[in-house]
DNA sequence: ATAACCTCTGTACCATGATACGGAGTCAAG
DNA sequence: CTTGACTCCGTATCATGGTACAGAGGTTAT
């Protein structure tokens, strides 16, 4: 089975066939030799692209992708630990950010509905810069 | 009092010149009349500025900040209010988002240090695309 | 008055993650 | 054996938010 053309690849992961060629130009995909002049994927591509697009939700960018990726081959399971480790903190820090952004913004929302006069308060406390 | 240059703006909101000039260009921040060759700013500015920044820090984009500007001029409360629950929607979305990938890669990352053989499990699951 | 440093202007470049397009070649169905 | 759809390849473009630099001119301290 498999032996799909570019355009299923793509679609059996939900991506546009220009982003397969993308991921080729940076590595990330391999290029298979072309028999012919049409290239072949398989189940190992269609996997691999599922790898990228899974890592990328969890917030990978593409660089620490192509880490893991080749960590996939050399199963060195301490890198890969080190690597999830240090997005986890990347993700604690964002959750930090939104909570607080979140947090500033709801409170002024709320002010700024149940408004008296004056100025609207969320203007007002971007330009007094009283957030963070 | 003010009348300070570029840079001595760019300082007091934590910038460099560069980014305000760039800031000028997109028009969130104004070019003032040159008097002779050199231009002036003033405290209007610095606030300007930080408001830029603050806004930032709170997840708005420069397109919307731009609009945000604006409606500081014109006191549409209503406007100003649709644009913040607009963010703390977006807000709460990239919220869920990184509590899901958090959640499946603390977990992975337990399962993968108290190992036993086999395929690392964080590699396996982005393979298996077992995530979302 | 001259060195050292700043500003102005325009243009170019960076990273990130794609998306689009032109022109040529290939492949399968009718 | 042609037509239409798809592929290949290279290059260009997009959005976002900046950063860098060259060359000319202004400003300031000594």
């Amino acid at each position: 089975m498999a032996n799909l053309t570019i355009s299923r690849l793509a679609a059996s992961a939900g991506v546009g066939v220009e982003t397969v060629r993308f991921y080729q130009r940076k590595g990330l995909m391999p290029v298979p030799a072309s028999s012919g002049a049409v290239r072949h994927y398989d189940e190992a591509d269609v996997q691999r692209l599922r790898f990228i697009r899974a890592a990328q939700r969890a917030g990978f960018s593409l660089k620490e992708i192509s880490e893991l990726l080749a960590l996939d081959a050399s199963d060195d399971r301490a890198r890969v630990q080190a690597l999830t480790r240090t997005r986890l903190a990347a993700l604690d820090a964002e959750m930090a950010e939104l909570a607080a952004a979140k947090a500033m913004l709801s409170g002024l929302l709320d002010e700024c509905t149940s408004g008296k006069a004056g100025p609207c308060p969320i203007i007002a406390t971007f330009t007094a810069s009283a957030c963070h």
